[in-house]
RNA sequence: AGGCGCGUAGCUCAGCUGGUUAGAGCGCCUGCUUGACAUGCAGGAGGUCCGCGGUUCGAGUCCGCGCGUGCCUACCA
């Protein structure tokens, strides 16, 4: 007998079930079964130190339907879960957490306490120190996500749970890369790097976001050095021995190495191959052909400066440039010398008397003085027009990128861009046209990937060099651990055949002081969870993984790196499936956000309507359908799982007795949730859990509305008649359960709890021999006949204003296809509808229904 | 500027390979204590399927053009 609460509740079901499902390790991966029946899911790490919002909960549940899906479909699931603690976002919350900053070149102290607040006035502390604050709070983060991914009732195991900084991630990521030096993948190369200036640190083409801000052409003036080539047109003094260029960046004029334009620009061409100087510095620069060079854009003629932008950077590689550069990495102008080499002017004195007031400043307001120095030397033409552009900026930075010639660390990208678009091309996206983002970004790359960061909280580049006689490093004399050393820092670390002092001393050794960008680490999920390099055994079981969902912003930073570590280590895609979730919408249909102060917290909004109801909002978002948010939807959800609870205590309310399932309205029943079910299946094995809930949950409204209605009298008997409805509706009940139990998996559970043995979730997901009891004729026309002939005899009853317990007789009027049917329905309509009796006739084409009162009984 | 989505009821969305009078839920209106559920049930109103062309016996669905909207990429002179 089921027991069952008298007043079913979703209220606390969170709670008892992730207690539950924790003690009786119910997600639990198996790795003694075979590879065949592994399904691997490598989900995004969650930033820890960032905050979690609705997207995190709407996206991590789009994950965890398939994960329970495959479960019930008796795959192993390995469904490991990440925290992403590396990084800049976290040294961020630790600097402002604890009023400390890192300072790599102090010691590290072992007494070393935070405050309990923070102070005004940041402490510095060693990098080691830092490092340890970074792991401490990241740790009580840790346990607030957990938290919040169990009572959303997301499937992980938790005891595969990894951390992007722990020693497991290091050890692979130092590996790996120590691997793809040694195969010539990766390589240290000084070069103009894209570069952050209030971080002080390189960043990646996959880290750049543009935004708009304003600024203003500055049409500034060139003196031409030889004064035979006078020109017309457009643009050009009146006078005819200066040139006029357009400029956003007027500061960087004394960085300026040449002029440019479009080799067919007519009125450009008697300039090509002569030399003008660069006003207030009088420095002598070539004016250069190139086709970036747009004649529409300003004058057509532009500065080219080291570095003001990386079309600079291309013009400057590609015409062979010298390099003349003033921007430090802090930002601030760097002292110059006009006169010397590089720096020759034809009259370096004032050249420097103007720069000297520049020296130190930053570039914004360097740009202001400058302006202030052209207008007084008559150089600037007008007042500066305003406009609008983009301009790149690091997508976690404050201030505009600035680039910056510096050594860094590169993983070679551009010879795999081909190789890569056969690895996007090979791995299945859902929904299909996610690729081309893929496609798209591959297709725009520019350059291989920067992946050194100067940065503390993070994972060291496995690299000491010697220290040559002078006391600088010598980066050509590396000093590589081995492989059963690793992780290690070289910052503490001794290289074999060193000493400790011998740490910075002519002769000795030093660290690579960098640490790698996180997408170094990041990309490299599937090693770090299927034991790449440690566990040969998992790995093959697991590698490739089967399904890495995630939302499509990071298409080009974590699918894209994932896919580029996994060609080149093992030569294969890292997973066969990418699913793809779209964004969370606000009701004005823009994306969710902090700035527009719209986020609700994730936890409060469990909290309020239930999991399984946010769930139900969720799975209701298709794959990559950026979805609106809606409490109303998560109300339907909720209503949805409050009718499981009911329409299960009647149908488990009454288990006897049961025979073979006899009646055409049961049997039709069954053979239509077949169908169901076999629908159901199909769309989530294509990943398309929306279209499987629309399936069942329609079924299911039908199945309370309709079916219960129609048969519940008979089955409240002790006949053959009962017997079968009751086997019908337990089967059904049984089934509907199961197909739900991706979706409200507290609700389906609790259900199951009352007359099964087992978790739900365990359980296996139902499939056509089921429904066995019910083959062998097509009764399905007769469960539809009857719905109809009810929806008829409601409406009238609903126009005479004649409720439900008001007995009725029926004269009907039916289609002819229902006389094959009508008698095998007509004692469950009549009863279903409370009609005492009927007369019929079959004619025409739709159902009519005509109905009076009954006479009172006895009459 | 290119690429990719999207545009269907007041709102949020389904409508697969083209096939009777275009669907659901929410909201709205009108009723109903019917023995699981008023956290419920029944009924109703409500649509030029963005526009214009084309293919077809037939187009919400396919093709072209346009408009609107969102994202990705490019655009810093």
């Amino acid at each position: 007998m089921p027991t069952i609460p008298e007043k079913p509740a979703l209220e606390g079901l969170e709670q008892k079930w992730t207690s539950r499902w924790q003690a009786d390790r119910t997600y639990a991966f198996d790795r003694a079964r075979p590879r065949d029946v592994v399904y691997a899911i490598d989900t995004p790490p969650p930033t820890v130190s960032g905050s979690l919002h609705v997207g995190h909960v709407f996206s991590y549940t789009h994950t965890d339907l398939i994960a329970r899906f495959q479960r019930m479909r008796g795959r192993s699931v390995f469904y490991p879960m990440g925290w992403d603690d590396n990084g800049l976002p976290t040294e961020r919350r630790v600097q402002n957490y604890y009023g400390v900053r890192c300072d790599p070149s102090l010691p590290f102290d072992p007494a070393f306490v935070p405050p309990a607040k923070p102070g005004k006035q940041a402490i510095s502390i060693s990098r080691p120190n830092f490092v340890a604050l970074c792991a401490q709070l990241t740790t009580e983060d840790e346990k607030v996500f957990e938290h919040l991914w169990r009572h959303l009732g997301v499937s992980v195991d938790w005891s595969l749970t990894y951390a992007t900084i722990g020693r497991r991630a290091q050890r692979i990521s130092q590996l790996a890369f120590l691997r793809l030096l040694h195969a010539g993948q990766a390589y240290q190369l000084e070069a103009p790097t894209l570069w952050d200036v209030d971080f002080r640190t390189a960043v990646a083409q996959a880290e750049l976001e543009d935004r708009e801000l304003p600024g203003a052409y500055h049409r500034i003036a060139f003196a031409i050095a030889n004064r035979e080539s006078r020109i017309d047109g457009s643009g050009i003094g009146e006078s005819g021995n200066r040139v006029f260029i357009d400029t956003t960046r007027p500061e960087l004029i004394p960085a300026c190495v040449a002029l440019v334009a479009h080799p067919d620009d007519p009125r450009y061409q008697p300039l090509f191959g002569t030399n003008v100087l660069t006003p207030l510095f009088n420095v002598p620069v070539p004016v250069k052909a190139h086709p970036l060079a747009d004649p529409e854009k300003g004058t057509g003629l532009a500065m080219i400066c080291t570095f003001g932008d990386v079309t600079d950077v291309v013009w400057w590689r590609e015409l062979g440039l010298p390099v003349r550069a003033i921007i430090q990495p802090n930002g601030a102008l760097r002292p110059v010398t006009f006169g010397g080499a590089g720096w020759e002017s034809t009259d370096a004195a004032s050249a420097q008397a103007a720069y000297d007031q520049l020296a130190g400043l930053s570039a914004v307001k360097a740009r202001a003085k400058v302006v202030e120095l052209l207008k007084a030397s008559g150089d600037m033409l007008g007042e500066p027009r305003p406009i609008t552009h983009n301009v790149k900026f690091y997508e976690k930075g404050d201030r505009p990128l600035e680039i910056v010639t510096s050594r860094q660390w590169f993983i070679k990208t551009m010879e795999f861009r081909d190789a890569l678009l056969g690895r996007g091309a090979e791995l299945q996206w859902h929904p299909e046209y996610m690729r081309a983002r893929f496609e798209n970004w591959v297709n725009g790359l520019n350059g291989d990937w920067c992946v050194s960061r100067q940065r503390f909280f993070g994972v060291p580049f496995p690299v000491w060099y010697r220290v040559s006689p002078d006391g600088t490093a010598d980066v050509a004399a590396r000093l590589l651990p081995r492989e059963d050393q690793l992780p290690m820092d070289p910052s503490t670390d001794v290289p074999d055949g060193f000493t400790a002092d011998q740490r910075g001393v002519p002769g000795g050794f030093v660290g690579d002081p960098d640490v790698m960008d996180t997408w170094a680490t990041s990309s490299l999920t599937p090693f770090i969870v299927c034991g790449w390099e440690t566990d040969p055994e998992l790995f093959a079981k697991t590698f490739p993984m089967h399904l890495r969902p995630q939302g499509h912003d990071i298409i080009r930073t974590w699918l894209f790196s994932t896919v580029l570590r996994s060609h080149l280590e093992e030569d294969a895609l890292p997973w066969s499936n990418a699913a793809i979730s779209g964004w969370v919408l606000d009701p004005d249909r823009k994306k969710m956000s902090k700035s527009k102060g719209n986020v609700v917290t994730p936890m409060a909004l469990l909290e309020e309507h239930g999991s399984d109801a946010v769930r139900y909002w969720a799975a209701k978002g298709g794959p990559g359908v950026d979805t609106a948010f809606e409490p109303g939807q998560m109300k339907v959800g909720r209503r949805l799982a409050i009718k499981l609870l009911n329409a299960s205590k009647f149908v488990l309310g009454k288990t006897e007795p049961v025979g073979p399932v006899t009646e055409a309205v049961d049997r039709g029943m069954l053979q239509r949730l077949a169908v169901v079910t076999a629908d159901a299946t199909r769309h989530l094995d294509g990943y398309d859990y929306s279209a499987a809930l629309r399936d069942t949950e329609a079924f299911f409204w039908w199945f309370c509305d309709d079916y219960i209605e129609l048969v519940k009298r008979r089955r409240a008997g002790d006949d053959a008649g009962a017997a079968s409805a009751n086997a019908a509706a337990q089967l059904a009940l049984s089934v509907m359960l199961r197909l739900m139990a991706p979706y409200l998996p507290f609700t389906t559970e609790e259900v199951w709890s009352w007359w099964q043995s087992g978790s739900v979730h365990r359980s296996a997901w139902p499939v056509a021999s089921e429904f066995d009891v019910a083959s062998g004729d097509d009764r399905r026309d007769a469960s539809l006949h009857a719905s109809a002939v009810t929806a008829a005899i409601r409406q009238q009853r609903s126009t005479k204003n004649l409720g439900f317990g008001v007995p009725v007789r029926a004269a009907l009027t039916l289609p002819v296809p229902y006389e094959s049917t009508w008698r095998a329905i007509e004692r469950d309509v009549l009863a279903g509808n409370n009609a005492l009796d009927s007369t019929v006739t079959f004619s025409g084409e739709i159902v009519l229904a005509e109905i009076e009162p009954a006479p009172p009984a006895g009459a």
